[in-house]
DNA sequence: AATTAAATTGTAATCATTACAACTTAGAAT
DNA sequence: ATTCTAAGTTGTAATGATTACAATTTAATT
């Protein structure tokens, strides 16, 4: 379900993204953390083993991995952009206790709209918001 | 499919929320222009007709409306919050191209996620982007 | 090993939104 | 109608995420 690491690095290597040792951190970081983490999150998860990396290369990378379409952006909340490696078909929810977002399958190819007959539709988002099992059993 | 004036009027008072100028303002812009404006947009339409208007006022009276259920944010762009009076089950499209965004109905009873059933959903949001038909035959 | 375009970094700028405190007003009570 | 008070308005300043930029460093090719 999950592209291999190797899978990914072909992946850029075919987009002429360099494979820095920072933007391999970022990357790692998001494969092994699928909690759809903010570019903030990120930063402050790596810099503590690489001290020399920089807010601005994290952004910079994500946009890099966005615009390469390996890694989709969220938009859930405003001001808070999160950022998601998981490439197969699914929504996302939110929960409002505790922040938490997870991913849900959905089959988005069954998702019509009549009344967009004559536009192209290039992407799809769907999330819901809520509370979670964990803040309904509190 | 819209309220009327009066029923809008009615749901504020119920809420407690206080008709001033400004905000009968606000409304009305809201309910005479379905282009899900931002709060930038609708503070430059307003000032020409109510100078004395401050951004303050207008972030104030939507956050104020969200809360009272009476309008949606929308937030399919990080960074732009937009503002939608339409009750009714809906979508959105973004043209890329234009950046206008257009309501398109849909069913959202019918979007089940098996895998949130001990999750309580308040919520529902299917957004999606493209390129519309103006923007097509260009 | 030399070269060069791309990546990294820190600082400063930008832009949407919110905080705040002084002033004003809507709507209720008298 | 007048008074009263909580709520709304306003301008300014603060916040916080993201981007711009220019100097330095590095990846990968020649």
């Amino acid at each position: 379900m999950n592209s291999s690491i190797k899978d990914l690095l072909d992946e850029l290597k075919n987009k002429n993204i360099r494979l820095s040792h920072q933007r391999l951190k970022v990357l790692e970081y998001l494969i092994l953390n699928h909690c759809h983490p903010t570019a903030d999150q990120i930063y402050n998860a790596l810099h503590k083993d690489v001290p020399t990396l920089s807010k601005t290369t994290v952004y910079n990378t994500l946009n890099a991995l966005v615009k390469a379409n390996i890694v989709r952006p969220l938009n859930i909340e405003n001001a808070e952009t999160r950022y998601d490696i998981n490439t197969f078909d699914h929504g996302h929810f939110k929960c409002e206790s505790c922040g938490d977002v997870v991913d849900f399958s959905i089959n988005l190819d069954a998702l019509k709209a009549n009344d967009l007959n004559n536009y192209e539709i290039t992407d799809k988002n769907v999330y819901f918001k809520g509370i979670c099992p964990k803040c309904l059993q509190i």
